[in-house]
DNA sequence: AATTAAATTTAAGTATACTTAAATATTTTT
DNA sequence: AAAAATATTTAAGTATACTTAAATTTAATT
């Protein structure tokens, strides 16, 4: 399969478990910066293999075997991030840039390779969960978004969502990492902001960032 | 650039400066698995991008913006051989297919990553040489292939210039393999076979295997 | 040197993955 | 509920990288 269907199968995967958004032709073609109309072509053409159910003006919904392969491409992108983590100096934005070219281009062979080279990591330094060979993703995630964590709480880290350069020089200036604690010491319901320890320091996050961090409890 | 035109600057580079073959469409086709049209229109859009020098009927040349771009999908290929060796239990034959794939997906920033943390080394496991980050092949090679090497001699297998899995295979089972010490103990010139002795067996090779293994004086 | 064989090139056509522009349907707003 | 705004779809067209078949040129053989 081209490496357009597999980033196409891997963002509706992301958009429906992950944003939980309504996975419509034009969410994708934002995502992917193509043109609505190239996305619906696609949406049918993938229809036809199977790898999603389309209805016209309906949300997009992978099949099995969609899903099956949106995982693999995950998995692959996940065990690239940790593997190059771990070796080489490089940030969360950089291991995310050259594991979104990887990640195509990686035989499930590789992908093992790279896993048992790591002890078969469960999480990505994102936090992310890696999905073992066969797609699954075994372990469960409790964590809840920033967003809907309890004032006067303590959290520990446990998922950075994003792809994004800026927000992850944010994170790693004011040590927001996978494992670090901090404290919610203030929610602003109404404004939609999480005032937030750590380290001493005290940060005010809005909705942009409390609903892509995630947090369990310590 | 894309990867149908690396591999097309790549093929010619391998069959102009390694194999010294005349490089003829033809010989890129068959070597890329495509048609001789095919590679024929390839070799004209290339030249109009100024990476070889076309001329109808005649033999293609890279230009020196068509050798730089060679050089550097080479590097890649062969730092990411020299990392798969070095890191994960894999064959010859293994790194060169995983290679193939990944070298036209790596940045050059992650490329300097692999070399640095191997120690910039010099050749790959095939005993190839790794251009620099400049595209240069500064290592002077005074190699001979085992077909020209002197009866009586001993020598150091210092390049196995191959991408076959049999020649491999063959290779693993009788010991020929990059640094390993050989004497050449008969030349038959009229039938183009030579006789070796490596850790006190015997082996015949015939000219297919004599002329893409490599060694220099012990 | 003429004939044959082989390689190269041209021409016409295909699949993939896009594009823009126009038509149509759905949602949102009033 | 109608109008306006937004999204989706259809239609037509493009670039890339191929294909096969036929024409042409070069190279090899006799």
């Amino acid at each position: 399969m081209s490496v357009a269907i597999e980033n196409f199968v891997k963002a509706i995967y992301n958009n429906n478990i992950q944003d939980h958004h309504d996975t419509k032709p034009g969410n994708i073609a934002k995502k992917l910066g193509i043109s609505n109309a190239a996305a619906t072509d696609m949406a049918k053409k993938l229809a036809s293999k199977d790898l999603l159910k389309y209805e016209k003006y309906q949300a997009l919904q992978l099949t099995e075997a969609g899903t099956k392969m949106a995982l693999n491409v995950v998995r692959k992108h996940r065990l690239w991030e940790a593997f190059l983590f771990k070796l080489f100096d490089m940030s969360l934005h950089e291991i995310h840039r050259e594991a979104e070219l990887l990640e195509h281009e990686t035989s499930d062979f590789l992908a093992n390779k790279i896993s048992a080279y790591l002890g078969n990591p469960k999480f990505d330094p994102h936090g992310d969960p890696i999905p073992n060979e066969n797609g699954e993703i075994t372990t469960e995630d409790h964590s809840i978004s920033l967003s809907n964590a309890e004032e006067g709480k303590s959290y520990i880290i446990s998922r950075l969502m994003s792809d994004d350069k800026e927000f992850f020089d944010f994170c790693a200036l004011n040590g927001l990492k996978y494992g670090n604690a901090i404290v919610v010491t203030k929610q602003f319901s109404k404004n939609k902001m999480t005032q937030i320890t750590i380290n001493t320091n005290t940060i005010l996050l809005n909705e942009d960032f409390t609903n892509i961090i995630y947090v369990n409890e310590a």
